[in-house]
DNA sequence: AACCCGGAAGTCCG
DNA sequence: CCGGACTTCCGGGT
C-alpha cells in the first residue's frame, strides 16, 4: 500500500540518514575523536538507544562494520513516515484547524499505534508514560508544532516544553529518566 | 555522565 | 501591541 505524500519530501529522512551517516562514519575514522553519546546525538539521527546499541555490539572498541550494522537496523527501524494530517486540532474553540499543543501532542502520540516504538504507557489509568526514543520524538514535534525556529530541537529543549506543564497542572513530576505523567481531571 | 528542575529572557504567532 | 505557549540558555541537584 504504498501512500503518497504530495505535501512532504519522502526523501528528508533519507538524505539526512544519509548525511548523518556520513558524518559519523567520518568522525569515528579519527582516533582523537572517539564514538561518544555525545558525539552520536550532534548527528541529529540517533539517540541514547542507538548508542547503546553501539556500544553494546562493539564491546568496546567500535569498528566500522559494527556501525555499518547498528546504522542499519537504526535506519530500518526509522519507517514511521510523517503525515501531518494526524496531527491537526480542531480547535475546541475557533472550530478551526491548528497544530497541536505539546500537550496534544503527546497525547496523539500516545494513542497512535504507529509510534509504539517512540513512546508508551507505563500505567495508562495513572496517565504515567515513559519517551523511548527521545531524540526521534523531539524531531516529530519539530516537524509537528506550529511556532517554528531557527535552531534544532533536542530532547532537552523538548523536556523544557514539557516541565511547563507541571505549573499549569496539566502534568505532575515523576522525577524519573524520560518518564511524565499527565494529571488525572478525575477529583 | 546524563538526566531532572525551574528561573529568566527571548521568540513566534494568533 | 499584547499575551500564551513555547524556545533558548543555564546553574544547580540527583
Amino acid at each position: 500500500m504504498a501512500e503518497k505524500y504530495d505535501d512532504n519530501d519522502p526523501h528528508d529522512d533519507e538524505n539526512a540518514m544519509l548525511t548523518a551517516y556520513e558524518e559519523l562514519r567520518t568522525t569515528l575514522k579519527t582516533p582523537e575523536n572517539p564514538l561518544t553519546e555525545a558525539n552520536l546525538l550532534k548527528s541529529g539521527n540517533f539517540d541514547i538507544d542507538d548508542y547503546t546499541n553501539i556500544t553494546h555490539s562493539s564491546s568496546g572498541t567500535s569498528s566500522i562494520a559494527d556501525i555499518d550494522n547498528i546504522l542499519r537496523l537504526s535506519e530500518n527501524s526509522h519507517e514511521v513516515l510523517f503525515d501531518h494530517h494526524e496531527w491537526e486540532i480542531c480547535d475546541p474553540s475557533s472550530n478551526r484547524k491548528r497544530p497541536p499543543r505539546q500537550s496534544e501532542f503527546l497525547q496523539l502520540l500516545l494513542e497512535n499505534s504507529r509510534y509504539s516504538s517512540y513512546v508508551s504507557w507505563v500505567d495508562k489509568s495513572q496517565g504515567l508514560f515513559r519517551i523511548l526514543r527521545p531524540e526521534r520524538v523531539a524531531d516529530l514535534w519539530r516537524k509537528v508544532k506550529c511556532r517554528q525556529t531557527q535552531g534544532k530541537m533536542s530532547y532537552e529543549t523538548f523536556a523544557r516544553g514539557v516541565r511547563y506543564y507541571y505549573g499549569t497542572g496539566l502534568m505532575i513530576k515523576t522525577n524519573k529518566k524520560y518518564t511524565f505523567c499527565f494529571k488525572q481531571s478525575t477529583q
